[in-house]
RNA sequence: GGCCCCGUAGCUCAGUUGGAUAGAGCGCGAGCCUUCUAAGCUUGAGGUCGCAGGUUCGAAUCCUGCCGGGGUCGCCA
């Protein structure tokens, strides 16, 4: 494992000391681990609370407030807690030694761009798959969500201990490529001199399929006219979708999105000889380790399959009608059927389709067995919303193929609408008139487009103004949070124009003097509640990844920063709470060194979510 | 009809994974610029956490049943 050892933090201590406390009283098979140390609601309590003795007091046989009256006295003598406070119905409150706020301080500036990583993933292996869309066509603006989510949960995972895998699966197989390249087919005739007029109903009538069809004339001429559609249609069909997947990776790079693995769903079934990304489709570290892979089968699917059978997880059946939609072409016929109702599904579920071919979902099988077989079994998938009926089959299919020994969290991001001043932004479905991602992109920025939509929960539907999100305004919350980073330096250069020399030039150097700053002169309020906030971060970072949702960490930068512009203001009226104090410089040093953790956090934050800290906005 | 998601201030949304008196922005009311970026800040009003039960020391959070909105239900992916 290469993740560097990060040190624990101010709240996992504290967490220690108190379940250390509690075996003390109580013995080592208390249920410790209910235990949670967190900043309290109101500040007046305390710096931290625990909830120990009411978790514990029922097993103890004891009263809440008369155990944390025990574990209060065993934790008076700590050597980070100040005072010890049993309330309310038997929270204890501590309040900790002033010098903790100043040493966490200086963990923000020694550790750096490092400050809230975290151990908790073990090194463990993790894949997030994520956008996977079909390649036939530009990606819109609800893949962006999916995309940008995705990865901002990949890299959060990433900063909390997880080796994380970025994938995307191409779904190149199926009709709705062939569709495509029929579509191209149509293009390729256009740019030979024909006049298609009209696309026909049914074809995809994009612009986009233009070049493509000019290529595929300047590389073939007239010879694929001349064939039968069964003989170029895969030439075609392999040509757009190249075509399609370099733009998608263009618009996801676009988003500073770059997945590790493109998987393509056809070599499930062709083998991998048509993989178009073949370098990253296999991880070679784990093709040793599993031996079926060198005599890996060119229908994976089918090998998936009859694994399932053999385990008795597929047979031979009858499903009852599906409850809506048309019923005409509904016909009652014995097929193959995966059993997911084993597994927690509510019926089973057909793996082929009555032309004989795979189900999607009987290739997804495959693919997610891939996973398992590549070494993973902590897997997550990010789909839209409108795949949720989904879920339960695909957790079912993954418990199969892994004999219950992987997981697969799957996480919805529900729908984006797409918004101008309030008024809803046409999106025809007709000819190549919606607007995709990329132009969302390049009219308001990868930064906008990333925070707002990761400033939400991802099963909340999203509504995304291209006029607000470049409003510079306190209602704007990627410029609102990305002002606190620019006033940050804004003070910094302010400092070295006030004080001369006092302020090194370089980042390092400044970084080198901060760090020796005297800050147990951080006294005000206002400044000892950053610094509790900078404490925060890391148990931030932790909680936000455990739950796979990186929106906290959005909303955590955000409430920073508000912290930040209001001292800053509080210096407006109360010259003495200024961060620059002419007379006092070890003062100046201290609140710099403030301001450094502060930026420090912000930027770490923003990169972790894939938007720009800029040092100046003007 | 079955399953999944959502329902919190007038509006848009958080709520530290069961904690103490439920928060923020916008909007509305009252204030703050000779001083580090007023692109900012301070402050007031505003709530039956959809409804009703249940679980327990304690529920916006967990369970059950309703109400309302959205999604989905073999041969799309």
């Amino acid at each position: 494992m290469t993740a560097s050892l990060a040190p624990p933090h101010l709240f996992s201590i504290m967490l220690a000391r108190v379940q250390a406390a509690a075996a003390a009283v109580l013995g080592p098979q208390a249920a410790l681990t209910r235990i949670v140390v967190e900043p309290p609601r109101d500040a007046s309590h305390g710096d931290m609370a625990t909830n120990a003795a009411m978790v514990l007091a029922k097993d103890a046989g004891m009263k809440p407030r008369e155990l944390a009256d025990k574990l209060a006295a065993a934790l008076a003598g700590d050597s980070l807690v100040e005072k010890v406070d049993v309330a309310g119905p038997g929270f204890i409150n501590l309040t900790l030694k002033a010098h903790v706020w100043g040493d966490a301080l200086r963990a923000v500036l020694e550790q750096g761009a490092s400050y809230g990583r975290s151990n908790i993933g073990g090194g463990h292996r993790v894949n997030v798959e994520y956008v996977s869309a079909n390649p036939t066509g530009p990606l819109h603006v609800g893949h962006g969500r999916g995309a940008v989510f995705g990865d901002a949960l990949a890299s959060l995972l990433a900063c909390a201990g997880f080796a994380v895998t970025r994938e995307y699966y191409i779904n190149d197989a199926g009709a709705q490529v062939d569709v495509l390249a029929r579509s191209a087919y149509l293009r390729y005739r256009e740019a030979r001199g024909e006049t298609i007029g009209e696309i026909p109903e049914g074809l995809y009538p994009g612009d986009y399929l233009i070049e493509c069809g000019q290529e595929l004339a300047s590389d073939y001429g007239d010879k694929l006219l001349e064939l039968a559609e069964a003989e170029w249609l895969p030439i075609v069909r392999r040509r757009a979708i190249d075509m399609m997947m370099a733009e998608i990776r263009n618009d996801l790079a676009a988003l500073r999105i770059v997945p590790d693995v493109f998987y393509s769903e056809r070599s499930l079934i062709e083998g991998e000889e048509h993989d178009p990304f073949a370098p990253t489709h296999h991880d070679a570290r784990f093709e040793a380790t599993h031996p079926n892979a060198a005599v890996r089968p060119t229908d994976v699917v089918a090998a998936t399959i009859a694994d399932l059978r053999a385990m008795g997880h597929v047979y031979e059946g009858r499903l009852p009608p599906p409850k809506s939609g048309n019923l005409e072409d509904w016909e009652d016929r014995e097929q193959t059927l995966f059993r997911s109702t084993e597994f927690g599904d509510d019926v089973d579920r057909p793996l082929l389709k009555s032309d004989g071919s795979y189900t999607y979902f009987a290739t997804d099988i495959a693919y997610h067995k891939s996973k398992f077989d590549r070494g993973f079994t902590d897997m997550i998938d990010v789909w839209g919303a409108d795949h949720g009926g989904y879920i339960k089959r695909m957790q079912a299919a993954v418990k199969a193929v892994s004999d219950g020994k992987a997981t697969l969290d799957v996480k919805l991001v529900q729908l984006v609408r797409l918004l101008r001043a309030g008024e809803p932004v046409k999106m025809s479905k007709r000819a190549g008139s919606y607007v995709t991602l990329r132009e969302v992109v390049d009219e308001v920025g990868r930064s906008a487009v990333r925070f707002d939509m990761l400033y939400r929960k991802n099963d909340a539907v999203l509504d995304f103004d291209l006029a607000k999100v470049i409003e510079a305004s306190r209602d704007n919350p990627v410029f609102y949070v990305q002002y606190g980073h620019a006033r940050g330096y804004s003070i910094f250069r302010t400092a070295k124009a006030e004080l001369g020399d006092a302020l090194p030039e370089t980042p390092a150097a400044r970084l080198a003097l901060l760090k020796e700053a005297a800050v147990d002169r951080l006294t005000d309020p206002g400044e000892l509640s950053i610094l509790r906030k900078l404490a925060l971060y890391p148990r931030l970072i932790e909680a936000a990844a455990s739950a796979h949702e990186p929106h906290r960490v959005a909303f955590y930068l955000y409430e920073l920063a508000s912290e930040f512009h209001g001292q800053w203001s509080r210096g407006k009226d109360s010259s003495h709470l200024r961060f620059i104090i002419q007379d006092d410089r070890q003062l100046t040093l201290a609140r710099l060194a403030l301001v450094q953790g502060i930026v420090t956090v912000l930027a770490s934050g923003l990169a972790l979510l894939g938007v720009d800290a800029p040092d100046e906005m003007r």
